[in-house]
DNA sequence: GGGTGTGAAACCTTTCACAGCT
DNA sequence: AGCTGTGAAAGGTTTCACACCC
């Protein structure tokens, strides 16, 4: 079996949700054709993504939803909880550590960490404040595997070094830096900023700003 | 000249990133080289994708900070100011207003709007929090191009009809719900649960787990 | 010499058509 | 008949090689 391709598993991340939605509704089997509908692309990609993962369909009938959601999130390793720990709880650290997304559906987040004193000792939700002195501590105890940060750009670098010495296996990092991978541990950065200047190009395209027409 | 593809944009802004860091360091002038090493990609790429956008190096030279950083600037619409309207002042909303990225070389929020009335009144440094009906004229007054959505998923297919009934150009939504476009108005979905599972996933093959491997 | 711009080659992704199973 | 899985075609993107200009 070939590798999955980012865009793959980016699609196949959206099946996930609407198959959550799908389960929801007490639905049990569904065709790539409704499935294609439902998430706005077609059903012929759909039918290549999930073919990759093995035979999951039924030829004739379609695809049974337990069985594909049982596939979706074991590839994502979803069925055995991911414990995500938060470095930096400014605004962006609390709106995700409130985020709904961030608790639910195989993922709990099990720390907070933040350098500021004042912060040290009080709560979000049921989750205390911790120095980042008890990072690999409270890394071990909780056998976290997934670091996200939310600290500012400067010590984004020194964070990511931290998570990796406590042995976590992928980092989310929000700083609005590119982060360098070392011993394979991967990053994938969010750079809001980014997000902001694709659309600003957008804006500007439907404007016929700055296309030189 | 061709459509740039999206791809080609995200790299773009990666560029204009790394200009302006090559502009507050003093330098001139670089070569494709100098900047893939920067921004860790290949030459080969930057120099197609700076083709694009007519011929801006110089032969056995390289190309100019400032005449890049002008061309670009102007192809995302940065050297007339955006302004931007953030709808829901929550954790995320009041992350978004306090980033430095939304504040900054070409962006400018000029507007926060809430539906709770304990928030409004209340400000964000020196932005006060307005109430929905305030949108419209807010909008207009300020000829803001750019709607950002930080509000729960309920309510964002309705708040973005509201936005694109204001004549905003662009929406980014954070809300974990795919937006349908409508009126040519762009939206781009910034789904943070996706991130995450996209790192699980990673995290998951790192450990082999779910890949029949 | 040095570094860009560009057409061709290699590579990957998406779309299509249809065989094959129920 | 209906819908999946798959090999082939089409469409894009990235990499390469080299002509061209300073």
């Amino acid at each position: 079996m070939g590798d999955l391709s980012p865009v793959s598993v980016k699609r196949l991340s959206l099946y996930l949700r609407c198959l959550r939605e799908l389960r929801a509704e007490g639905v049990r089997f569904f065709s790539s054709a409704g499935l294609a509908e439902r998430c706005r692309l077609n059903a012929h990609q759909i039918r290549k993504d999930l073919a990759q993962l093995g035979e999951l369909g039924v030829r004739g009938v379609g695809y049974e939803v337990e069985k594909l959601f049982a596939r979706l999130s074991s590839l994502f390793g979803l069925d055995d909880e991911h414990r995500v720990i938060i470095l930096g709880v400014g605004n962006l650290g609390t709106a995700l550590a409130r985020f709904p997304g961030f608790q639910r559906d195989g993922v709990r987040i099990v720390g907070l960490v933040d350098a500021d004193p004042a912060k040290i000792g009080t709560a979000i939700g049921a989750l205390e404040i911790r120095p980042p002195s008890d990072l690999a501590p409270l890394a071990q105890a909780s056998s976290a595997s997934i670091g996200v940060l939310a600290v500012p750009a400067a010590s984004a670098q020194a964070c990511y070094l931290d998570l990796v010495a406590c042995g976590l296996d992928a980092v989310l990092n929000f700083a609005p830096i590119h982060l360098e991978p070392v011993d394979a541990v991967p990053v994938k950065n969010v750079d809001l900023r980014f997000a902001l200047e694709e659309l600003a190009f957008l804006a500007a395209a439907e404007k016929g700003v700055g296309t030189g027409r």
